[in-house]
DNA sequence: GTAATTGCAAATACTTTGCCACGTA
DNA sequence: TACGTGGCAAAGTATTTGCAATTAC
C-alpha cells in the first residue's frame, strides 16, 4: 500500500471525512517529503486555488490533534531567544502541556554527528539545536 | 569576572553601546538562564515599563548579529508542519542563509539519551527534535 | 559633534475565529 | 438528516519599520 493510500486509510479510522482539501493535503505531505508552512502547502499546486487558507489551518489542526503530522519547535507564538555563552551548550526539554522549559544535564550526544556533517555537506558555521518534547509529571 | 560583566564587555566590544535597555537585557539573561520570548524579556523586571518593545527587539537583534544571542527554531515567521511517518523519524539541516530544508540520513545518536530521559524524569509522550543549521554551499 | 539608539505609532505578516452554506456518511 | 467541513471575512497577536528626538562616546 502507498503511503498516500495508509494516510488516508489512518485518517479515515481517525473519524475525518475523505474531502478534496484532505486529499490534497496528504497528496502534497507524500511529495514533499519536508517540513513546509502553511503558506507553502496551500500554493503546493495541488491545493492552489482549491482550497481557503484557514480550511488548510484548520485541518492541519486536525491531522494535528489525531497525530499524523506535527508542527516542529517551541509551540508558543512568540520567537524564543536564547544566550549563547562560549564554551556551553544546551539542549531542552520542554513540557508540551504547561510549556515549561528546563535544560538537559547530559552531555550532548550530537557532536560527533556534527562533525560528520561539516565534513560530508560543507555547511558552514555549523551548529544545532536538540529539543526534547514531552508532557511533564505535574501535567499529566 | 562575572557572567554578566563578561557580557558587557563583549558587547562593548562588538560596538555596542553601554546603554540602559542593553545592561537589563544582559542583566535578565544572567538571571534567567533559559530561552525567553520577546515579551517575556519585556516583563522581566529589569525591563518593564522601562524600555519600548521595539528597543527591546532591535537589541535583540544586534546581540543576534553579535553572536551573543541566537533566535531558537527555524528562522522563518511562519509555522512549520511535517508529516509522522509511523516507524520514521527525521532530524533536518537547514541553511541559514537560504533557508532550504534537507533531511538528514544518518540514524539519529538521540534516542539514547531520549530512553534516559524517559526514565528519569517522568515526561510522558516523548519525543524529540534535532536540526542542525549553517551556511549551506551554495550560500557561503 | 556625530552616529548609534530610543520611543511612539503605524504597517506587516501570520494565525485564529465566527458564521452560515455545503457535502459526506 | 445530522454533523463534520468549507469559504469568506474579520479579529487577534506577534513582528517589523519609519521617523524624529535623545543619548553615548
Amino acid at each position: 500500500m502507498s503511503l498516500y493510500d495508509s494516510l488516508l486509510e489512518t485518517a479515515k479510522k481517525a473519524g475525518l471525512r475523505r474531502t478534496k482539501a484532505l486529499e490534497a493535503i496528504l497528496t502534497c505531505f507524500t511529495e514533499c517529503n519536508r517540513p513546509m508552512t502553511l503558506s507553502e502547502i496551500i500554493s503546493c499546486g495541488h491545493l492552489a486555488e482549491k482550497c481557503d487558507k484557514a480550511t488548510v489551518f484548520r485541518l492541519l489542526q486536525r491531522l494535528s490533534s489525531k497525530g499524523m503530522i506535527r508542527r516542529l519547535g517551541l509551540h508558543e507564538r512568540a520567537a524564543y531567544f536564547t544566550l549563547l555563552v562560549p564554551g556551553q551548550h544546551r539542549d531542552y526539554l520542554i513540557c508540551t502541556d504547561c510549556g515549561s522549559i528546563e535544560a538537559i544535564e547530559a552531555p550532548c550526544p550530537v557532536h560527533k554527528l556534527e562533525e560528520e556533517i561539516r565534513n560530508k555537506t560543507g555547511y558552514a558555521n555549523l551548529y544545532h539545536e536538540l529539543e526534547f518534547f514531552g508532557s511533564c509529571p505535574k501535567c499529566h
